[in-house]
DNA sequence: ATTAAAGGGAACTATA
DNA sequence: TTATAGTTCCCTTTAA
């Protein structure tokens, strides 16, 4: 019912890119290889420690040598804050606050030279063609998210329950909950990363996404291995549902306004 | 023509 | 027992 405005934000994170000469060709051969038990163990321990990505030059690591968190800032995911009122409501919080997108500009290094071999840019990232609806809108900003919320920092502490394990008693984590704490670790940049964190737009990567997609499986722990084609079945029941909408990009979604800020607010008000 | 990604019906599982 | 929230399968469509 509110899928209306849906519309019309959406095209205004398009844009029609006059060309995309440069990246066509530039395949990341090289593959990473981010274990996901190293993932998996480095998410364990630091159930939820987000820290904010500030430092864009700062994360040229994978997950297995990042270990270890620097500037912890308070922000996890509170598995179902919501008193279960209504299946999908929060109690929200704070009505607006735009702090978060900064599109920082030198976000991401350029597309050769660098020695991350698994970016999450180039090719894929980058242009957007607009092949049906004449957008004439701004450029498409797919500038990494530079969320340096002033939010608080010495949160209180609340590792009362992982987030991890299929924790027996608590309700599951939900796919968006877990998408959206995915993509406040900055480890996992490889596998889904921000295109417009305002808009809640986000994107997968066509080379991690099916490590991502294991990750999320294991979590809910499934029998067998989750891949990212059903899990974007799952993604496909949001459309219905509303939380999380496709974008016409590739592998591209947006979390719906309202899912967002709660989500928002649960992070932050914890 | 080939493929990756998208989309969706339908049966099924786990939880609450 | 019913509803929710996926999960698993599998097949069709689209776009590049």
């Amino acid at each position: 019912m509110l899928a209306e405005l849906e519309t019309m934000a959406y095209v205004t994170e398009i844009r029609l890119s006059g060309g995309r000469g440069p990246w066509s060709g530039v395949a990341p051969s090289s593959c990473p290889e981010v274990d996901l038990e190293v993932i998996e163990e480095y998410l364990q321990e630091h159930s939820m420690e987000v820290q904010p990505a500030h430092t864009p030059a700062s994360p040229p690591t994978t997950v297995a040598q990042q270990t270890h968190a620097h500037s912890h800032q308070g922000a996890r995911i509170t598995v179902n804050s919501w008193s279960g009122k209504h299946p999908y409501e929060w109690h929200s919080h704070t009505p607006h606050e735009e702090y978060e997108e900064q599109a920082l500009p030198p976000a991401w290094p350029s597309p050769h030279d660098n020695q991350w071999d698994h970016i999450p840019y180039s090719y894929e990232a980058p242009a957007y063609i607009d092949s049906d609806s004449l957008s004439s809108g701004s450029q498409y900003q797919e500038y990494q998210d530079s969320p340096s919320p002033s939010s608080d920092r010495g949160s209180r502490n609340d590792r009362d329950s992982l987030p991890l394990a299929p924790l027996s008693g608590k309700r599951k984590e939900r796919l968006f909950q877990f998408l959206f704490e995915m993509l406040q670790t900055p480890s996992m940049r490889s596998c889904i990363w921000w295109v417009q964190s305002s808009s809640g737009t986000f994107q997968f990567s066509s080379e991690n996404k099916e490590r991502l997609a294991q990750l999320w499986g294991r979590r809910k722990g499934n029998r067998k291995t989750m891949t990212y084609q059903k899990m974007a079945r799952a993604l496909r029941n949001y459309s219905r549902t509303g939380e999380i909408k496709k974008v016409k990009r590739k592998l591209t979604y947006r979390f719906d306004e309202r899912t967002l800020r709660g989500l928002q607010g649960d992070s932050t008000t914890v």
